[in-house]
DNA sequence: CATGCCCCTTTGAACGTTCAAACCCTCAGA
DNA sequence: TCTGAGGGTTTGAACGTTCAAAGGGGCATG
């Protein structure tokens, strides 16, 4: 077989030395013109490519991006983080880097693998998807520091919003400007008695998702109280909670949801109580359980009783649901970018959008907007 | 920081040689016990972890597999393939082995990413999931004597079985298996009617599902002409077909599916032609599409019309659909089983099932039977 | 006592690259 | 003529590991 062509190879070739070969690839300004086109003659012609190894040896640089695949949790979810890998994947080779993927169960076994890969392929930064609230990995890692992105703001104590200064890069959604287009959008539509199926407080994401419903409404002049429900995440724990929202004294006619499991949930909610005639279907059913409430308490009569999730999984999409996209292909892009800014700090005279020129004068982070993707479910 | 800890240092602590720290790695039957338990205690002592880029560039082995990570086409049937991506991961990790993501659009482009991931990060083998017919990637690799393994069997020219000499590894789930286990269960249930919904022939993995439907239909002295369709894979597409089925002079009351995202479609159709009065619902509408058919020609009346689909995907189980699942994790574990059994053949006289002897001796192939999973639909 | 052998260990070189420093021209200025 | 500067190129060393070969001690054999 062919054996592996080396930078001397090419440099006997071209009639240089090794080092004018390295330049040419790293450094071309360096190299006279003339040279640098004899040398890069000879790089094609013998298809040569530096040796990753070798460099790294060198330069301490391995181009590795290491990143954790996660198994798919309840299944629905799960595909949001795979279309984040994607997009990372496809920035990184851009951007002149790969993937590296670990798997692990736990955080003790995530910071077990960050030894071990640190020590072993020693990629040049780490990729945390999904932070969570007391989220011990961005520590470890800035201790020693190894850089890092997460996707996900560093969710402050108070467990609501970020803290000022996070210390480290991130990239994230808006979720609260995502129910608040949700709900907005049903405003539009006319409905007033507008619910939100969430999680637990404490969870960052969670809770912020709930804050753009809630200061919608607000500033709609209604008060949200009592049109909330908390529970896990879970099409099951979904339908539950819907169901108490759907027979209070003063049931609600449109739902926001903090993921399209719940929102699946509360189809199944709206479709099963208007099977056992607890409400009444005036209209006529479709197969994505939009419904149309008629002779409830409250003034909004005829109104079809609307759904809308969170994350636009392919679930939503197949069964007709409403739901809040995350960009996250450009989220993956940003990530991607803030860690090449980390690996050549950018001159000072950079051109670049006013975001939020900190204490060291360098964007850390990005927030990005959400879009609503609209259905037969609103 | 803590500077690189190297086989230099632990050689020093434990009053030996660099090599001696290295056979204890990599040979450590050459090492006396007790010197081996000194170096041992160096190494745990300064937390040793080799260089991969050193040792890469002595053996010229990476201990990297490179593998595509798909776009999700349709959003349904692309969590398969990050099924198997998760165990793949978590598989070469116990092998010693890490999983080096690239993305590509089509063939060309791959093949160009081969070119260069050769010649940079030379990982020691690939994975290519998903072959398909006229699959030129195989070939290029071949003549280049690169490892690999393909998820999925290298379909022959004639479009149908797997050709007698794959030439090649790979695992790969017996789909025709599944679709006979779901004939088999609906038959179980009464079913004579069993339809079937695939793609064009001409798709390796698609004829080989429909063969396991036909022939169980077969061997129950049931002819399977004209409770056929083949339509391209989408929701619309499924439904569209199923449709034909149901509407027949003698229509099916049960169909098996090539894939998840036909069998949701023929739900819909299943639903929409119950509420529109086509089919009459004589039993309790559930949510999952469960119907009875009532007055029917042909003589079954009473059984519900069910439907299974294939690769159990997370929107299967979101909508009650039965489905045929695959071992994904199995079949992952045996890709990196076969890819490390091509780096350090097994000694002759080994133990193993005894499955295909070859012409070497060597199994180069394993598949795998799936499992049905039943829910609400059939 | 020399020889050979086995077991365990060490030594020198090599993998392919880039860093740091040296080198060689040419040209300008004193 | 000497000095210095600067552009362009080369040289030697180093990164951390493993391969191939050599070294050395103990012991049995001739």
């Amino acid at each position: 077989m062919a054996t592996k062509v080396t930078i001397t190879d090419v440099a006997r070739r071209a009639g240089v030395s090794r080092q004018t070969v390295s330049n040419v690839l790293n450094s071309p300004e360096l190299v006279r013109e003339e040279t640098r086109d004899r040398v890069r003659e000879a790089i094609g012609a013998l298809g040569y490519r530096a040796s990753q190894a070798a460099r790294q040896m060198r330069t301490g640089r391995s181009r590795l991006i290491a990143t954790r695949i996660q198994p798919d949790r309840d299944g629905i979810n799960g595909s949001v983080l795979d279309r984040f890998l994607h997009g990372l994947t496809a920035s990184a080779a851009q951007a002149g880097y790969r993937i590296l993927l670990y798997a692990a169960g736990d955080e003790r076994a995530e910071i077990d693998t960050f030894e071990e890969l640190v020590g072993s392929h020693e990629p040049d930064a780490f990729v945390l998807a999904s932070t969570y609230y007391g989220d011990g990995r961005p520590a470890w890692l800035r201790e020693r520091r190894l850089p890092f992105v997460t996707f996900g703001r560093p969710w402050g104590n108070a467990g609501g919003q970020a803290t000022g200064d996070p210390g480290h890069a991130w990239v994230d959604v808006d979720g609260a400007a995502g129910t608040a287009a949700a709900t907005r959008h049903l405003l539009d539509a006319g409905h007033r008695r507008i619910g939100f199926l969430g999680w637990p407080t404490g969870s960052g994401v969670g809770d912020d998702r709930r804050s753009g419903w809630a200061r919608t409404l607000v500033a709609e002049g209604i008060d949200p109280d009592g049109l909330n429900q908390a529970t896990d995440d879970g099409v099951a724990d979904g339908e539950k909670a819907a169901r108490e929202l759907l027979r209070a004294e003063r049931p609600i006619t449109a739902l926001v949801c903090a993921s399209d499991s719940l929102a699946l949930g509360a189809l199944h909610a709206v479709r099963s109580l208007t099977a056992s005639g607890q409400l009444t279907a005036s209209g006529r059913l479709t197969a994505e359980g939009r419904l149309t409430i008629a002779g409830q308490a409250g003034g909004e009569e005829g109104l079809p009783v609307s759904v809308i999730g969170f994350d636009d999984t392919p679930v939503a999409k197949a069964v007709g649901l409403s739901s809040v996209s995350q960009p996250l292909a450009e989220a993956a892009a940003g990530c991607v970018g803030l860690l090449t800014r980390l690996f050549d700090p950018p001159s000072p005279g950079d051109p670049g959008a006013p975001d939020d020129p900190g204490a060291d004068g360098s964007r850390t982070h990005l927030l990005l907007r959400p879009s609503l993707v609209l259905r037969q479910s609103s």
